[in-house]
DNA sequence: TAAAATCGTTCGCGATTCGCGTACCTTCAT
DNA sequence: ATGAAGGTACGCGAATCGCGAACGATTTTA
């Protein structure tokens, strides 16, 4: 699985095989052989990745099928920020009211 | 790194070391080695924990430090969606806009 | 156009690390 | 006392790692 996660997102980017392993500092083969399949990145090597590539290291093991996370705002079992300050419950809640009717004034209007 | 969290997770929960080898089909000693960090698991293995502890293997890994993963909502490099339907960009900054807004209020009224 | 560089693939080697069973020590309930 | 259960540590054989090297195919440079 990561295998095939770790060739979609360098060929989507237009790196070489030598650029990603420059970057971790392992050799062309060692990286090579995580694409391939035949070797395994080790787990530091896994959250590097994740960091190079802009994604979590959930999509690149396929906890995930998305490489950008979505999340349902009406799951309250996460966190948000807003400049960096913290999002209370009744503010998540205004939201989705806020949402729900925006989008209910917008099917009226056709 | 990842010793330290199952560590954590775990005595959180209150589970025995047996319970989780049980559940992930290998030795006490083998997940005992993870805790002590005598050996590391196998991405298969953060996956199952991951999933078993309801938390991200981006956590476990140390990739961020939060069990549930906070977003920045004026970061817009990522999705969300209410009532499963996506929001769009536009919607993400009315939403921004409308937290700046009412926190703004909230001050003056002090 | 010839030479050199870059790219991706594969393989063998030595070294490292894995997973397991086992043994050991505590604690607690029988 | 005895046994069950939790946690820790270690040796062993087997599996896997990371690396360098070699290769053919393109692409770039001289």
């Amino acid at each position: 699985m990561i295998s095939k996660r770790l060739s979609e997102l360098r060929k989507k980017r237009q790196w070489s095989l030598q650029y990603i392993a420059d970057q971790l500092n392992i050799a062309k083969s060692t990286y090579a052989g995580y694409e391939s399949g035949y070797r395994q990145p080790s787990l530091e090597a896994v959250k590097e990745l994740a960091i190079l590539f802009s994604t979590t290291t959930d999509y690149l093991l396929g906890v995930t099928d998305q490489e950008q996370p979505t999340i349902e705002l009406t799951n309250a079992m996460f966190h948000m920020t807003v400049d960096g300050e913290q999002l209370t419950e009744d503010e998540v809640m205004q939201l989705v009211a806020f949402i729900r009717a925006k989008r209910e004034l917008e099917k009226h209007k056709k």
